[in-house]
DNA sequence: TATGAATGAGCTTTCATTCAT
DNA sequence: GATGAATGAAAGCTCATTCAT
C-alpha cells in the first residue's frame, strides 16, 4: 500500500534524469499518497507530513510543492477526475446511444470494483463538497462532465427510438449519475456484505427497463 | 436558524422546573445546534464550544456531557436517524407493497425537501462514515432500516404480482436506497440548478418501470 | 476501600440525628476519602467530585463544605497531623530519654507499616509542600511536632547519662526525622522488594551506636 | 536562573550551524528549563508553554519534541539521574569501603547545597513518583544505582574489617540513602532554618559510629 | 441542607505554515 | 531543490467553582 518512487517505473527505465522529471514524479507520489489518506482517513485527518513520509520524500514537501493544504486537497480533486475523466473518453467515443449509455453505467461500476481506494477518496470528496466551497468548484467540473454525456447519450438513443421519448433529459441524466454514485457508495460501506457485480447487473437491468422506448 | 433554549416552549409554557427536564431540554438543544453544524460545516470543521453556544448555553456544556466529540457526533447520526425512522415508520404502515415502495421513496424525497439541513447533516455523516469505524455502527443501523423495509416491500409487491418476480430483491432494496441518496445528495450539491420536484417524478417514472410486472 | 458513611458505626448505634452530628460524620467520611484519593493520585489528580462520590455522598458535597479545593487539601494536612500527633502523644508520655527515643523511632515506622495509605498520603504532601507554601504551613507543624518530642527526648537521654554529650541536638532530631521519612518513603515506593521489619531493626540498632554515651 | 540559548556558548564560539546541533541544544535548553520549573512549581503546576518561552524558544516546542507532557517529565527524571550517576562514578572509583562510603554520602549532601534547584526537582519527582507509575520505573533506576553503590562499599568495608560484619547489608544501604535523601528534603523545605554543614557533620559522625566494627 | 446542572478558564496536544540550512 | 526545525494558533477536554432547585 505504501507507495513507493521506483517502483512505478517499468523495469529497466532508467531513473528520470532531469529537474522538471524527477519533480513532476515527485508531485505524482505525493497525490497518490495524498488519495491514499484521504481514502483512509478523510481530509481532515491526515497531515502534510504524513503525505510527503509515506511517498517515501520528507515531511515537509507538500508544503513546499502545493503551498497551503486545501492546495493540496484541490490538487488531488482535480488529478481524480481527471483521470476519470480521461479514462472515461477512451471508453465511451465509440458506442453513443443506449448501448454507450450501459456501458457508461457499467464503467463507473467496474472502475470502483477495480480502484475502491481511488472510488472511496472520490466519494469522500464528493461528501465534503457539501460544505467546502472551494471543493463544488472541482466537484461541479466532474459532475458536468457526466451529466453532459449522459445526455447526449440519451439524447441519440432517443434521436434513435431506442429510448422513450417522454424522458426529462437533464433529470434523466442526474438520477442515473445519482443512482451510480449512490451505489458506490453503499458498496464501499459495506464491501463485504454485498456483491458489486450483482448491484451492477441489477442496476444495468433497471436502467434498461426504465429507458426503454 | 439559531436554537434558543426559551423559543422552543410553547407561548405561555413555564421554563422547566425540576433538573431533570433542564437537562433534556439543554440535551436536545444541543444536538440541534449540532445538527446545524455538521451541516454547515461538517464534523471536522464545527467546535463543541459552538455548539455550546450556538444552543444558548456555555462554551463548556457540549463536552460536559457527551464527553468526546466523537460521542457528541454519534449521538448526532443517532437522533437523526431514529427521528427518521420513526417518521417512515408512521408514515408507511398502512400501504404495503408496490404503493408503499413508491410512497417510500417520495417520503425520502419530500422529507430531504422539507428539511434540507437534516437531509444536508444525513448526507455529511455518510460521506464521513466511510472512513470513520466510529460512526459505520450508527450508519449501519439506517442502512439496514431501509433496506428492510424496501425488502419487506418488494416481496409484497411481488406476492402480489404487481412487482417483476425475477428481481434480485435484496440488491434492487440497496439499488433503491443508494438511488434515493444519490439523489438527494446531487440536489443537495446544487440545489438552485435542479428541482427536486422533478427529480422526484422522475425517479418515481423510473422506479415504476424497472419494477413493472 | 470505598468508604461508606454507616459502616463506621458502631453495630446497635444509632444513625446520628442532630444536624451537627449529620455534618460531622459527612465531613470526616469526605475527608477519608481524600486521603485515600491523595495516595493514589496526588494532589492534583483528584477532582472535587470524586471525593463526594467516594465517600458516598453527592459530586457537589466537597465544594459545598470546604469551598476552594486548596482548603479540603489543607484540611486533610491538618487531619493527618493531628491524628498522628495524637497518636504519638499517648505513645510517648510514659518513655522519655533513650528507650523513648526509640520507642518513638519505632512508632513511627509501625504506625505507616499499619497504615500505608495514609502514610503515602503524609508523603505525598510532604513532597508537595517543597513547592506549595500553602501547604508548608502545615507541614511545619508536623516537623516542630516531631523535631520537639525528639528533642526533648535526646535532651534527657544525655541528662540521664545514656546518649553521648557531644551531640549537636537540633541537628540530631532533625537527621532522626529524616531518615524516618525517608525510610518511609522507600518503602512505600517498593513494598514489594523492601521488607519493613529489618528496615526498622536495623534502624533502631544504627540509631542506638550512634547516640550511645 | 533563566536558561538563555546564547548564554550557554563560550564567548566567541558561533551559534550551531547543523540541524542537528540545533535539535541538540534546544533540547538541552528545554530539559534545563523544564528542572528549574518542576523546582519552583512541581509536576502538575508548570505548562509545556512556559518551558518552551522560559528555555527562549516557542510555547509549542516541548510538544513537538517530547509529544506528551509525561514524555518530557520522564526524559527530566532520566536526566537529573544520568548526570548525577556520572558525577557520582567520577567522584568514587578511587575509594572503595569505608571512607568511600562516607565520601559518597557526603557527596550527596554537599551536592544538595551545590545545586539547591537540581535537589528540589528531584525531591519532587521522588515524591511524585509515589503515585505516578510511570515515574516509578525512572525512580527505580536511581534507586538501584544508588544502593547498589552503597552495598559495594558496605561489603569492601567489612571485608576490611572496618565496617561490622553484622549488618544486614541490603537494609542498611536502603537506610543510609533514605537518610540522605530525607535529610535533603528536610532541609530544603526549610533552607533558612537549617545548616546543610551542620547536618552533614552530624550525619557523617552517625554514620561512621553505626558502622563502626 | 444537599444535589447536580452549568460555566468558563486553562491546559495539553496537534499541525499547517514558515524559515534556516 | 529539498529537508526538517521551529512557530503559534486552534481545539478538545478537564474540572474548580458557581448557582438554581
Amino acid at each position: 500500500m505504501n507507495a513507493d518512487r521506483e517502483s512505478e517505473l517499468a523495469p529497466g527505465t532508467r531513473a528520470p534524469r532531469t529537474q522538471g522529471e524527477r519533480r513532476a514524479q515527485a508531485e505524482r507520489s505525493l497525490l497518490d499518497a495524498a488519495v491514499q489518506l484521504i481514502a483512509e482517513r478523510g481530509i481532515e485527518r491526515f497531515t502534510l507530513a504524513e503525505v510527503g513520509l509515506r511517498a517515501g520524500y520528507s515531511s515537509g514537501l507538500p508544503a513546499h510543492y502545493f503551498g497551503r493544504k486545501d492546495a493540496l486537497v484541490a490538487a488531488v480533486a482535480r488529478t481524480i477526475t481527471e483521470r476519470f475523466g480521461d479514462d472515461l473518453e477512451r471508453h465511451l467515443v465509440l458506442k453513443p446511444g443506449l448501448d454507450g449509455l450501459l456501458a457508461t453505467a457499467a464503467f463507473y461500476l467496474d472502475s470502483a470494483a477495480a480502484d475502491p481506494q481511488t472510488a472511496r477518496a472520490l466519494s469522500v470528496l464528493l461528501g465534503e463538497s457539501l460544505h467546502r466551497p472551494d471543493l463544488l468548484a472541482e466537484i461541479a467540473r466532474i459532475n458536468r462532465l457526466g451529466t453532459a454525456e449522459l445526455e447526449r447519450q440519451l439524447a441519440y438513443g432517443i434521436e434513435q427510438g431506442r429510448i422513450r421519448a417522454d424522458l426529462d433529459v437533464p433529470s434523466e441524466a442526474v438520477l442515473i449519475l445519482a443512482g451510480l454514485r449512490g451505489t458506490i457508495a453503499q458498496w464501499l460501506a459495506d464491501p463485504e456484505g454485498l456483491r458489486i457485480e450483482a448491484l451492477r447487473d441489477a442496476f444495468l437491468a433497471n436502467l434498461r427497463r426504465s429507458l426503454a422506448a
